[in-house]
DNA sequence: TGGAAATTGGACTAGGTAGTCCATACTCAG
DNA sequence: CTGAGTATGGACTACCTAGTCCAATTTCCA
């Protein structure tokens, strides 16, 4: 292992780390095999050991990576959760998003979380701390609303965070298997009358 | 393949799916080998293909029989989701469960969409058919509290059943990443508050 | 500019994989 | 009791896998 990594270094570790979560993407976790990883990055073997301790260092890379992503695609929605117009933006970004996909793949980090975390306790670190991250938006911007009065006080933002996230995810989950972006839509629609139902 | 089954065939058969059911919970559907199922369900190679066309038709019978072994871990309480007291029995035996497992494995249906949804359609579709079961005691459940007056005419049993179950999945999801069951808790009670806004 | 560290190439090992093949033993209806 | 179909045993192939190893090349800073 590289005490220091040159801008080469980055470049190629990065090239490495972006085929790896397309792979991971289109053919699963297990699925991915390193040889798979050197064509398409265009690296030879020993450079992934170069950069990576073994294969589950590799996915907790992808993981991270993936994490990033997906909060990027979010980027300009993320930071408006405190209005309910900025709720329903996201929402419907959501939604869209799925159908523009035709119902496939899921959530790009929970569909990880049946492959890894109960193979790879560092694996289901990193996705826990991507979920994390997502939700934690989320919650910040309905204690912003709760500051403002917009949410009851007896409300908890928290758990309300909380069971949104699991529409989400619960609603991606019903919309891939069912090949239908309109689970989705209905499993936001309901998030949508949970958190009405704290407003104050 | 055999046209007809002996008894003794059928209990080889039952045998073999057993012993792959409990490898896909325990490592994963990618992680289950042919030679760990021989081993375990003390068949040698030739009955495997005896019994099925090959890895993937095995695989689609593994989801069959979880689908059934999930309904069956809730009888009793499926047929009852027709009064608050049956869906509030439910919910609390569902979070127990997942306390039982100390928050392990999700949903055993469930962390295999992400593994098999878009690896092969027919396992996709195998799932599909387990989930609809599954929500269909919930929404048929539903259909008879609004026959009864307990649920308000505008109400859309079907679409409640659906954000229902996009809670419980996500929820599960949920407390499998983050090794904790409040997760669940914490979105079946807004499954509770999303149902009872839409009594009459 | 010299040399230490970073970067790269690619062959090689050892083990696991799904699936095939052929022979044998069993079962049950006619 | 016999023979056609069912059930079983286990070796074998061809291939893919993660990981190792040694050597060569490039980079960069002291």
């Amino acid at each position: 292992m590289p005490q220091v990594l040159t801008a080469k270094g980055r470049s190629t570790r990065a090239r490495i780390v972006q085929a790896a979560a397309e792979l991971v993407a289109e053919k699963g976790a297990a699925a991915m095999s390193l040889d798979d990883v050197c064509e398409r990055a265009h690296v030879s073997r020993s450079q992934l050991y170069h950069y990576f301790d073994d294969r589950d260092d590799l996915v907790r890379a992808v993981i991270n990576a993936t994490t990033d992503s997906v909060l990027l695609a979010q980027d300009g929605l993320l930071d408006h959760l405190d209005t309910w117009t900025g709720l329903d933006r996201w929402f419907r970004a959501l939604v869209a998003l799925q159908e523009g996909r035709e119902a496939r793949g899921g959530c790009p980090i929970g569909s990880l979380v049946g492959q890894l975390a109960e193979r790879d306790p560092g694996a289901r670190e990193n996705l826990a701390d991507g979920f994390k991250r997502w939700e934690g938006h989320l919650r910040e911007g309905l204690e912003r609303m709760q500051d403002r009065g917009r949410l009851s006080v007896h409300a908890d933002p928290a758990s309300l965070a909380t069971s949104t996230m699991a529409l989400l995810q619960g609603g991606l989950l019903l919309t891939q298997v069912r090949r239908d972006p309109k689970q989705l839509r209905t499993a936001l629609a309901a998030a949508r009358v949970l958190l009405r139902s704290a407003a104050a």
